[in-house]
DNA sequence: CGCTAACGTGACCGGATGGTCAACTTGCTA
DNA sequence: TAGCAAGTTGACCATCCGGTCACGTTAGCG
Protein backbone atom coordinates (compact mmCIF):
# COMPACT_ATOMS: atom_id res chain seq x y z
CA UNK A 1 0.00 0.00 0.00
CA UNK A 2 2.27 2.88 1.37
CA UNK A 3 6.04 2.58 0.09
CA UNK A 4 8.62 -0.09 1.26
CA UNK A 5 9.50 1.17 5.35
CA UNK A 6 13.10 2.30 5.64
CA UNK A 7 15.39 -0.11 7.18
CA UNK A 8 16.26 -0.23 10.58
CA UNK A 9 19.32 0.93 12.12
CA UNK A 10 21.27 -2.37 13.22
CA UNK A 11 21.14 -1.84 17.46
CA UNK A 12 17.00 -1.32 15.90
CA UNK A 13 17.12 -4.42 14.20
CA UNK A 14 18.85 -6.72 17.31
CA UNK A 15 16.17 -5.01 19.83
CA UNK A 16 13.45 -5.71 18.04
CA UNK A 17 14.62 -9.25 17.61
CA UNK A 18 15.00 -9.56 21.74
CA UNK A 19 11.98 -7.91 22.28
CA UNK A 20 10.28 -10.77 20.03
CA UNK A 21 12.24 -13.57 21.63
CA UNK A 22 11.30 -12.25 25.22
CA UNK A 23 7.68 -11.34 24.70
CA UNK A 24 7.15 -15.16 23.53
CA UNK A 25 8.70 -16.31 26.35
CA UNK A 26 7.11 -14.39 28.96
CA UNK A 27 3.59 -14.35 27.34
CA UNK A 28 4.15 -18.48 27.20
CA UNK A 29 5.35 -18.52 31.11
CA UNK A 30 2.83 -15.73 31.94
CA UNK A 31 0.09 -15.74 29.92
CA UNK A 32 -1.52 -12.53 28.06
CA UNK A 33 -1.16 -10.39 31.16
CA UNK A 34 2.76 -10.43 31.11
CA UNK A 35 3.43 -7.15 31.58
CA UNK A 36 5.61 -5.19 28.99
CA UNK A 37 7.69 -4.02 31.62
CA UNK A 38 8.87 -7.54 32.09
CA UNK A 39 9.23 -8.18 28.62
CA UNK A 40 11.20 -5.61 28.39
CA UNK A 41 13.85 -6.01 31.05
CA UNK A 42 13.67 -9.92 30.08
CA UNK A 43 15.18 -8.40 26.30
CA UNK A 44 17.13 -5.93 28.29
CA UNK A 45 15.95 -2.57 27.00
CA UNK A 46 14.17 -0.09 28.88
CA UNK A 47 10.09 0.05 28.83
CA UNK A 48 10.17 3.01 26.08
CA UNK A 49 11.93 0.94 23.58
CA UNK A 50 9.51 -1.56 23.63
CA UNK A 51 6.47 1.15 21.94
CA UNK A 52 9.25 2.38 19.46
CA UNK A 53 8.76 -0.93 17.55
CA UNK A 54 5.16 -1.65 19.05
CA UNK A 55 2.45 1.50 19.14
CA UNK A 56 0.91 -1.06 21.43
CA UNK A 57 0.64 -4.34 23.08
CA UNK A 58 -1.64 -5.90 20.80
CA UNK A 59 0.29 -5.09 18.01
CA UNK A 60 3.15 -6.56 19.07
CA UNK A 61 0.90 -10.00 20.08
CA UNK A 62 -0.33 -9.49 16.64
CA UNK A 63 3.80 -9.61 15.75
CA UNK A 64 4.38 -12.38 17.61
CA UNK A 65 1.44 -14.56 16.02
CA UNK A 66 2.19 -13.60 12.51
CA UNK A 67 5.47 -15.32 13.10
CA UNK A 68 4.24 -18.13 14.69
CA UNK A 69 1.48 -18.35 11.96
CA UNK A 70 4.24 -18.26 9.05
CA UNK A 71 6.02 -21.02 10.55
CA UNK A 72 3.08 -22.94 10.55
CA UNK A 73 2.65 -22.55 6.82
CA UNK A 74 6.05 -23.36 6.31
CA UNK A 75 5.54 -26.59 8.29
CA UNK A 76 2.35 -27.72 5.93
CA UNK A 77 4.28 -26.69 2.40
CA UNK A 78 7.53 -29.26 3.29
CA UNK A 79 4.96 -31.91 3.61
CA UNK A 80 2.94 -30.49 0.06
CA UNK A 81 4.92 -33.31 -1.71
CA UNK A 82 5.54 -35.86 0.43
CA UNK A 83 4.76 -39.45 -1.03
CA UNK A 84 2.16 -40.90 1.44
CA UNK A 85 -0.55 -37.74 2.11
CA UNK A 86 -1.67 -39.72 4.94
CA UNK A 87 1.50 -39.54 7.08
CA UNK A 88 2.02 -36.33 5.49
CA UNK A 89 -0.94 -34.75 7.16
CA UNK A 90 -0.33 -36.52 10.54
CA UNK A 91 3.20 -35.33 9.83
CA UNK A 92 2.00 -31.36 9.83
CA UNK A 93 -0.59 -31.95 12.72
CA UNK A 94 2.37 -33.53 14.83
CA UNK A 95 4.91 -30.92 13.94
CA UNK A 96 2.31 -28.44 14.25
CA UNK A 97 1.59 -29.64 17.83
CA UNK A 98 5.31 -30.02 18.83
CA UNK A 99 6.11 -26.58 17.69
CA UNK A 100 2.94 -25.31 19.96
CA UNK A 101 3.84 -27.73 22.77
CA UNK A 102 5.99 -24.95 24.80
CA UNK A 103 4.20 -21.95 24.24
CA UNK A 104 0.92 -22.13 23.68
CA UNK A 105 -0.10 -18.81 21.73
CA UNK A 106 -3.60 -19.52 21.22
CA UNK A 107 -5.23 -16.75 23.54
CA UNK A 108 -2.55 -14.47 21.94
CA UNK A 109 -4.12 -15.72 18.84
CA UNK A 110 -7.62 -14.80 19.66
CA UNK A 111 -6.46 -11.27 20.75
CA UNK A 112 -5.74 -10.67 17.30
CA UNK A 113 -8.07 -12.17 15.17
CA UNK A 114 -8.78 -8.81 14.31
CA UNK A 115 -5.83 -7.70 13.02
CA UNK A 116 -5.53 -7.55 9.01
CA UNK A 117 -2.14 -8.45 8.47
CA UNK A 118 -2.70 -12.05 11.11
CA UNK A 119 -6.18 -12.85 9.01
CA UNK A 120 -4.49 -12.72 5.64
CA UNK A 121 -1.42 -14.90 6.77
CA UNK A 122 -4.10 -17.18 8.44
CA UNK A 123 -6.09 -17.58 5.33
CA UNK A 124 -2.49 -18.38 3.40
CA UNK A 125 -2.44 -21.54 6.19
CA UNK A 126 -5.69 -22.51 5.68
CA UNK A 127 -5.12 -22.89 1.98
CA UNK A 128 -1.95 -24.82 2.73
CA UNK A 129 -3.69 -26.98 5.00
CA UNK A 130 -6.34 -27.26 2.33
CA UNK A 131 -3.82 -28.64 -0.37
CA UNK A 132 -3.04 -31.62 2.38
CA UNK A 133 -6.05 -32.02 3.19
CA UNK A 134 -7.57 -32.72 -0.28
CA UNK A 135 -4.85 -35.23 -1.76
CA UNK A 136 -5.43 -37.00 1.96
CA UNK A 137 -9.48 -36.90 1.23
CA UNK A 138 -8.55 -37.94 -2.60
CA UNK A 139 -6.58 -40.95 -1.43
CA UNK A 140 -8.96 -42.36 0.83
CA UNK A 141 -7.14 -41.96 4.21
CA UNK A 142 -9.21 -39.18 5.82
CA UNK A 143 -12.76 -39.97 6.00
CA UNK A 144 -14.53 -37.61 3.28
CA UNK A 145 -16.50 -35.50 5.61
CA UNK A 146 -13.33 -33.64 6.97
CA UNK A 147 -12.35 -30.49 5.53
CA UNK A 148 -9.69 -28.13 5.92
CA UNK A 149 -11.60 -25.94 8.57
CA UNK A 150 -11.62 -28.95 10.77
CA UNK A 151 -8.08 -29.77 10.51
CA UNK A 152 -7.34 -25.89 10.68
CA UNK A 153 -9.59 -26.11 14.16
CA UNK A 154 -7.71 -29.52 15.43
CA UNK A 155 -4.72 -28.10 15.55
CA UNK A 156 -4.04 -27.50 18.84
CA UNK A 157 -6.52 -29.59 20.27
CA UNK A 158 -4.43 -32.79 21.15
CA UNK A 159 -2.29 -29.51 22.99
CA UNK A 160 -4.88 -28.14 24.71
CA UNK A 161 -6.69 -31.24 26.13
CA UNK A 162 -2.97 -32.27 28.22
CA UNK A 163 -3.40 -28.22 29.71
CA UNK A 164 -5.85 -29.90 31.97
CA UNK A 165 -3.34 -32.10 33.62
CA UNK A 166 -0.88 -30.18 36.01
CA UNK A 167 2.83 -32.30 35.80
CA UNK A 168 1.37 -34.49 32.78
CA UNK A 169 4.84 -35.70 30.62
CA UNK A 170 5.89 -33.32 27.57
CA UNK A 171 4.73 -35.03 24.82
CA UNK A 172 1.59 -36.75 26.19
CA UNK A 173 -0.31 -34.81 23.77
CA UNK A 174 1.18 -37.46 20.86
CA UNK A 175 -1.57 -39.79 22.60
CA UNK A 176 -4.13 -37.48 22.08
CA UNK A 177 -3.45 -36.23 18.30
CA UNK A 178 -3.10 -40.29 17.87
CA UNK A 179 -7.20 -40.40 19.03
CA UNK A 180 -8.50 -37.61 17.00
CA UNK A 181 -6.53 -38.47 13.92
CA UNK A 182 -7.69 -42.05 14.18
CA UNK A 183 -11.46 -39.93 14.19
CA UNK A 184 -10.31 -39.04 11.26
CA UNK A 185 -9.91 -41.87 9.59
CA UNK A 186 -12.38 -43.69 7.35
CA UNK A 187 -12.59 -47.34 9.14
CA UNK A 188 -15.82 -46.96 11.37
CA UNK A 189 -16.71 -43.59 11.11
CA UNK A 190 -19.83 -42.59 11.92
CA UNK A 191 -22.64 -39.60 10.53
CA UNK A 192 -21.29 -36.27 12.07
CA UNK A 193 -24.24 -35.05 13.80
CA UNK A 194 -23.23 -30.94 12.00
CA UNK A 195 -21.95 -29.80 8.62
CA UNK A 196 -18.66 -28.35 8.87
CA UNK A 197 -18.29 -24.85 9.14
CA UNK A 198 -17.05 -22.35 5.97
CA UNK A 199 -14.36 -20.63 6.30
CA UNK A 200 -14.42 -16.78 6.16
CA UNK B 1 -13.33 -30.12 60.38
CA UNK B 2 -14.95 -27.30 61.87
CA UNK B 3 -18.65 -27.30 63.41
CA UNK B 4 -21.54 -26.60 60.93
CA UNK B 5 -21.53 -22.80 59.17
CA UNK B 6 -24.06 -20.50 60.76
CA UNK B 7 -27.14 -20.54 58.98
CA UNK B 8 -27.20 -17.58 56.52
CA UNK B 9 -29.42 -14.28 56.82
CA UNK B 10 -32.51 -14.65 54.01
CA UNK B 11 -31.13 -11.81 52.28
CA UNK B 12 -27.57 -12.67 52.76
CA UNK B 13 -28.31 -15.87 51.19
CA UNK B 14 -30.25 -14.70 48.03
CA UNK B 15 -26.90 -12.51 47.45
CA UNK B 16 -24.43 -15.21 47.49
CA UNK B 17 -26.69 -16.75 45.00
CA UNK B 18 -27.13 -13.51 42.69
CA UNK B 19 -23.10 -13.03 43.43
CA UNK B 20 -22.27 -16.11 41.82
CA UNK B 21 -24.94 -15.94 38.94
CA UNK B 22 -23.41 -12.49 38.33
CA UNK B 23 -19.88 -14.42 39.02
CA UNK B 24 -20.56 -16.77 36.27
CA UNK B 25 -21.76 -14.58 33.72
CA UNK B 26 -19.02 -11.83 33.87
CA UNK B 27 -16.36 -14.70 33.99
CA UNK B 28 -17.90 -16.20 30.83
CA UNK B 29 -18.20 -12.95 29.14
CA UNK B 30 -14.68 -10.92 30.06
CA UNK B 31 -12.81 -14.32 30.87
CA UNK B 32 -10.64 -14.22 34.54
CA UNK B 33 -10.21 -10.38 34.40
CA UNK B 34 -13.76 -10.05 34.94
CA UNK B 35 -13.60 -7.43 37.66
CA UNK B 36 -15.12 -7.74 40.84
CA UNK B 37 -16.49 -4.68 40.62
CA UNK B 38 -18.76 -5.55 37.30
CA UNK B 39 -19.53 -8.77 38.69
CA UNK B 40 -20.83 -6.61 42.63
CA UNK B 41 -22.88 -3.91 39.80
CA UNK B 42 -24.21 -6.99 37.67
CA UNK B 43 -25.62 -8.80 41.13
CA UNK B 44 -26.95 -5.28 41.96
CA UNK B 45 -24.58 -5.26 45.28
CA UNK B 46 -21.93 -3.41 46.27
CA UNK B 47 -18.32 -4.50 45.96
CA UNK B 48 -17.92 -4.75 49.44
CA UNK B 49 -20.65 -7.38 49.65
CA UNK B 50 -18.23 -9.52 47.49
CA UNK B 51 -15.66 -9.62 50.10
CA UNK B 52 -17.89 -10.45 52.90
CA UNK B 53 -19.36 -13.74 50.13
CA UNK B 54 -15.93 -14.91 49.59
CA UNK B 55 -12.85 -13.49 51.25
CA UNK B 56 -10.61 -13.46 48.20
CA UNK B 57 -11.52 -13.64 43.82
CA UNK B 58 -10.08 -16.92 44.09
CA UNK B 59 -12.10 -18.24 46.64
CA UNK B 60 -15.10 -16.92 44.38
CA UNK B 61 -14.09 -18.67 41.48
CA UNK B 62 -13.38 -21.91 43.43
CA UNK B 63 -16.88 -21.97 44.36
CA UNK B 64 -18.49 -21.27 40.50
CA UNK B 65 -16.17 -24.29 39.69
CA UNK B 66 -17.01 -26.45 42.49
CA UNK B 67 -20.47 -25.62 41.80
CA UNK B 68 -19.93 -26.72 38.04
CA UNK B 69 -18.02 -30.12 38.55
CA UNK B 70 -20.87 -30.93 40.66
CA UNK B 71 -23.16 -30.83 37.76
CA UNK B 72 -20.99 -32.52 35.60
CA UNK B 73 -20.96 -35.42 38.50
CA UNK B 74 -24.57 -35.40 38.43
CA UNK B 75 -24.77 -35.56 34.65
CA UNK B 76 -22.39 -38.87 34.75
CA UNK B 77 -24.41 -40.45 37.29
CA UNK B 78 -27.64 -40.30 35.53
CA UNK B 79 -26.25 -42.41 33.05
CA UNK B 80 -24.73 -44.76 35.48
CA UNK B 81 -27.26 -47.26 34.56
CA UNK B 82 -28.36 -46.86 30.84
CA UNK B 83 -28.80 -49.45 29.03
CA UNK B 84 -26.33 -49.38 26.49
CA UNK B 85 -22.86 -48.40 27.75
CA UNK B 86 -21.56 -47.05 24.68
CA UNK B 87 -24.67 -44.19 24.22
CA UNK B 88 -24.23 -43.61 28.07
CA UNK B 89 -20.67 -42.82 27.55
CA UNK B 90 -21.56 -40.55 24.41
CA UNK B 91 -24.51 -39.61 26.28
CA UNK B 92 -22.26 -37.75 29.02
CA UNK B 93 -20.11 -35.89 27.20
CA UNK B 94 -22.79 -34.57 25.34
CA UNK B 95 -24.28 -33.18 28.03
CA UNK B 96 -20.85 -32.19 29.48
CA UNK B 97 -20.02 -29.87 26.58
CA UNK B 98 -23.30 -28.82 26.02
CA UNK B 99 -23.74 -27.03 29.63
CA UNK B 100 -19.97 -26.04 28.91
CA UNK B 101 -20.92 -24.49 25.43
CA UNK B 102 -22.16 -20.98 26.43
CA UNK B 103 -19.62 -20.75 29.95
CA UNK B 104 -16.46 -21.35 29.69
CA UNK B 105 -14.47 -22.34 32.74
CA UNK B 106 -11.65 -24.13 31.98
CA UNK B 107 -9.44 -20.65 32.83
CA UNK B 108 -11.36 -21.17 36.04
CA UNK B 109 -10.68 -24.75 36.78
CA UNK B 110 -6.83 -24.04 36.49
CA UNK B 111 -6.75 -21.11 38.81
CA UNK B 112 -8.29 -22.79 41.33
CA UNK B 113 -7.02 -26.76 41.12
CA UNK B 114 -4.70 -25.80 44.03
CA UNK B 115 -7.92 -25.58 46.39
CA UNK B 116 -8.74 -28.64 48.50
CA UNK B 117 -12.47 -28.49 47.79
CA UNK B 118 -12.20 -28.49 44.30
CA UNK B 119 -9.88 -31.41 44.52
CA UNK B 120 -11.86 -33.76 46.30
CA UNK B 121 -14.64 -33.17 43.80
CA UNK B 122 -12.92 -33.24 40.64
CA UNK B 123 -11.49 -36.81 42.38
CA UNK B 124 -15.27 -37.78 42.73
CA UNK B 125 -16.48 -36.96 39.51
CA UNK B 126 -13.13 -39.22 38.03
CA UNK B 127 -14.12 -41.96 39.98
CA UNK B 128 -17.97 -41.90 38.32
CA UNK B 129 -16.36 -41.04 34.56
CA UNK B 130 -14.38 -44.33 35.44
CA UNK B 131 -17.47 -45.92 35.84
CA UNK B 132 -18.75 -45.44 32.67
CA UNK B 133 -15.87 -45.62 30.81
CA UNK B 134 -15.26 -49.24 32.71
CA UNK B 135 -18.66 -50.39 31.54
CA UNK B 136 -18.19 -49.20 27.61
CA UNK B 137 -14.42 -50.85 27.54
CA UNK B 138 -15.98 -53.85 28.98
CA UNK B 139 -18.81 -53.82 26.70
CA UNK B 140 -16.17 -53.30 23.90
CA UNK B 141 -17.98 -50.04 22.52
CA UNK B 142 -14.13 -48.07 23.22
CA UNK B 143 -11.06 -49.54 22.63
CA UNK B 144 -8.96 -50.87 25.36
CA UNK B 145 -6.52 -48.68 25.93
CA UNK B 146 -9.05 -45.41 26.95
CA UNK B 147 -8.77 -44.95 30.66
CA UNK B 148 -11.31 -42.46 32.48
CA UNK B 149 -8.77 -39.83 32.91
CA UNK B 150 -8.19 -39.65 29.16
CA UNK B 151 -12.20 -39.30 29.31
CA UNK B 152 -12.04 -36.45 31.78
CA UNK B 153 -9.36 -34.42 29.53
CA UNK B 154 -11.08 -34.68 26.51
CA UNK B 155 -14.36 -33.38 28.18
CA UNK B 156 -13.62 -30.00 26.97
CA UNK B 157 -12.09 -30.91 23.75
CA UNK B 158 -15.12 -30.04 21.79
CA UNK B 159 -15.94 -27.26 22.99
CA UNK B 160 -12.38 -25.59 22.81
CA UNK B 161 -12.16 -26.65 19.04
CA UNK B 162 -14.63 -24.60 18.01
CA UNK B 163 -13.60 -21.37 20.41
CA UNK B 164 -11.04 -20.65 17.50
CA UNK B 165 -13.61 -20.03 14.76
CA UNK B 166 -15.52 -16.79 15.32
CA UNK B 167 -18.92 -17.09 14.93
CA UNK B 168 -19.46 -20.33 14.58
CA UNK B 169 -23.19 -21.74 15.25
CA UNK B 170 -23.99 -22.49 18.45
CA UNK B 171 -23.57 -26.40 18.11
CA UNK B 172 -20.64 -26.86 16.25
CA UNK B 173 -18.71 -28.37 18.84
CA UNK B 174 -21.01 -31.70 18.69
CA UNK B 175 -19.30 -32.30 15.00
CA UNK B 176 -16.44 -32.04 16.52
CA UNK B 177 -17.62 -34.29 19.30
CA UNK B 178 -18.42 -37.05 16.37
CA UNK B 179 -15.07 -37.00 15.33
CA UNK B 180 -13.32 -37.39 18.93
CA UNK B 181 -15.69 -40.08 19.78
CA UNK B 182 -15.09 -41.94 16.52
CA UNK B 183 -11.50 -41.71 17.82
CA UNK B 184 -12.39 -44.00 20.95
CA UNK B 185 -13.92 -46.47 19.06
CA UNK B 186 -12.22 -49.76 18.14
CA UNK B 187 -12.74 -49.84 14.65
CA UNK B 188 -10.12 -49.15 12.88
CA UNK B 189 -8.01 -47.96 15.76
CA UNK B 190 -3.96 -47.37 15.70
CA UNK B 191 -1.62 -47.77 18.41
CA UNK B 192 -1.58 -44.87 20.38
CA UNK B 193 2.30 -43.54 20.93
CA UNK B 194 2.40 -42.88 24.14
CA UNK B 195 0.46 -44.67 27.61
CA UNK B 196 -2.16 -43.39 29.26
CA UNK B 197 -1.50 -40.62 31.86
CA UNK B 198 -1.33 -41.74 36.02
CA UNK B 199 -4.45 -39.97 37.74
CA UNK B 200 -3.30 -37.79 40.62
C1' DC C 1 -42.33 -3.85 69.01
C1' DG C 2 -37.40 -3.13 70.10
C1' DC C 3 -32.89 -4.68 70.20
C1' DT C 4 -28.80 -6.62 68.32
C1' DA C 5 -25.89 -9.32 65.63
C1' DA C 6 -25.44 -10.01 60.99
C1' DC C 7 -25.21 -7.77 56.80
C1' DG C 8 -24.61 -4.09 53.20
C1' DT C 9 -22.18 0.07 51.67
C1' DG C 10 -18.93 2.90 49.20
C1' DA C 11 -15.06 5.75 50.04
C1' DC C 12 -10.43 4.69 50.39
C1' DC C 13 -5.61 2.47 49.91
C1' DG C 14 -1.44 0.38 47.88
C1' DG C 15 0.21 -1.42 44.00
C1' DA C 16 0.52 -2.62 39.25
C1' DT C 17 -0.04 -1.58 34.28
C1' DG C 18 -0.19 0.40 29.52
C1' DG C 19 1.35 4.27 27.49
C1' DT C 20 3.92 9.20 26.97
C1' DC C 21 7.76 12.27 26.48
C1' DA C 22 11.70 15.37 26.88
C1' DA C 23 16.40 14.63 27.40
C1' DC C 24 20.16 11.87 26.22
C1' DT C 25 23.09 8.37 23.30
C1' DT C 26 24.60 6.18 19.15
C1' DG C 27 24.85 4.21 14.45
C1' DC C 28 25.55 5.86 10.03
C1' DT C 29 26.56 8.86 6.20
C1' DA C 30 28.90 12.45 3.74
C1' DT D 1 35.47 12.50 11.82
C1' DA D 2 31.65 15.64 12.40
C1' DG D 3 26.84 16.10 12.53
C1' DC D 4 22.33 14.53 12.69
C1' DA D 5 18.53 11.62 12.43
C1' DA D 6 17.22 7.40 14.47
C1' DG D 7 17.04 5.10 18.59
C1' DT D 8 17.11 4.63 23.79
C1' DT D 9 16.00 5.82 28.34
C1' DG D 10 13.46 6.06 32.73
C1' DA D 11 10.74 9.16 35.21
C1' DC D 12 6.03 10.25 34.96
C1' DC D 13 0.83 9.92 34.29
C1' DA D 14 -3.91 8.28 34.33
C1' DT D 15 -6.37 4.36 35.20
C1' DC D 16 -7.88 0.26 37.12
C1' DC D 17 -8.06 -3.52 40.40
C1' DG D 18 -8.23 -6.45 44.61
C1' DG D 19 -9.00 -5.76 49.16
C1' DT D 20 -10.18 -3.04 53.77
C1' DC D 21 -13.04 -0.78 57.06
C1' DA D 22 -15.85 2.45 59.77
C1' DC D 23 -20.42 3.35 59.55
C1' DG D 24 -25.31 2.90 58.24
C1' DT D 25 -29.14 -0.66 57.56
C1' DT D 26 -32.02 -4.67 58.32
C1' DA D 27 -33.65 -9.25 59.39
C1' DG D 28 -35.39 -11.92 62.79
C1' DC D 29 -35.75 -13.34 67.65
C1' DG D 30 -37.77 -12.71 72.14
Amino acid sequence: MTDAVRALRSDAARNRDLLLAAAEEEFAERGVDASVADIARRAGVAKGTVFRHFATKEQLIAAIVTKHIAALTAIARAQHDAADPGAALLEFLTAAADRRRQRDLTVLMSISAGDATVAQIRDQLHDDIAALVDRARAGGVIRADITATDVFLLICAPVHVVENLPGAPDDLWRRYLGIIFDGLRPEGASPLPRPAPEWT
